[in-house]
DNA sequence: AATCAAGACAACCGCATTCCT
DNA sequence: GAGGAATGCGGTTGTCTTGAT
């Protein structure tokens, strides 16, 4: 199937957006709506193609944008977000209101990274704050734990769409959204989960209310009283040494294991019963 | 003051997915 | 169900700004 170009390009503008032209979008957007972005530009008048007005609006005109620098918590939101969907910047930007995927992109690729990077090389600079950034420490350790050789674990299992990641790919974290599955052995297997999947719709905290994540880590290996919807007490039982589980929906726990005096969040996936569950995503 | 490099961010491109007929 | 259009998404690039020399 040949694919039509998204646009005449003949003629159309490229490059920065000028003022004028801003206006031209907001007023015909204002008046008429968006329903049709490739008819939009011809109707407003505007020489560009609908797929640039439609960028332009979403990630820039918007009345809902909010615009300016990203504060601590914003940006510890993205991290932890990072650590658990990878670069689905679409939605992480769905948990931060008024913050496009654009944005959020260019955020972690100019700021997030080096700052993870620096607190990975430099751990002592990391807990002079709060507890956002106890967390993030944890988080960023996280990216380079080496889930492969640590015991108990087996190589990770790919969905056939999922490409066969590098070794550098689990310390990047660019993908790291993963899912610890449980077998009665203890052998866990992990698997790409895509944030589709796990309806993460509701299950964020706002941005003034991010203490579910950054609660002071408990005592090293407490096996905790887990009371969680869902989960048996014998499935409880199969569990590694979780230093704690976090339900942050139901069915959808995450467990943190200490390895070396450090911090690692997984999800669990818990299969229908209670019972943990090997699965394909 | 001029030049260069690096950083920051807006915008583009192409593929994937969804929608419609 | 097939084909094509529309839209969404993520990676990448281009451009502007800022700081260093």
């Amino acid at each position: 199937m040949v694919r039509a170009p998204c646009c005449d390009k003949v003629g159309l503008k490229k490059g920065p957006w000028t003022s004028e032209e801003d206006q031209i979008l907001i007023s015909y957007i204002q008046n008429y709506g968006h329903g049709n972005w490739r008819a939009l530009p011809k109707q407003a008048g505007l020489l560009r193609c609908g797929k640039s007005c439609r960028l332009r609006w979403t990630n820039y005109l918007r009345p809902d944008i909010k615009r300016g620098n990203f504060s601590r918590e914003e940006e510890d939101t993205i991290i932890k977000l990072h650590e658990m969907l990878g670069n689905r910047w679409s939605a992480i930007a769905a948990k931060l209101p008024g913050r496009t995927d654009n944005e959020i992109k260019n955020v972690w690729h100019t700021h997030l990274k080096k700052r993870l990077k620096r607190n990975q090389t430099n751990p002592e600079t990391i807990l002079q704050s709060t507890n956002c950034d106890s967390n993030a420490q944890s988080q960023s350790q996280s990216s380079n734990f080496n889930l492969a050789s640590h015991q108990g674990f087996e190589s990770p299992a790919y969905t056939s769409t999922s490409p066969q990641p590098s070794s550098s790919d689990f310390s990047s974290a660019t993908d790291a959204s993963v899912t610890l599955n449980m077998e009665p052995n203890h052998n866990y297997m992990m698997s790409h989960i895509k944030a589709e999947d796990m309806d993460l719709s509701g299950t964020f905290p706002e941005i003034d209310d991010i203490s579910l994540w950054f609660e002071p880590p408990l005592p090293e290996n407490t096996m905790a009283p887990f009371d969680l919807p869902g989960i048996t007490d014998e499935s409880q039982a199969q569990y590694p040494p979780f230093n704690s589980i976090e339900q942050v929906e139901p069915g959808y726990p995450y467990g943190s294991i200490i390895d070396d005096g450090m911090e690692f969040w997984y999800n669990l996936f818990i299969g229908a019963g209670g019972s943990p569950e090997l699965s394909e995503f």
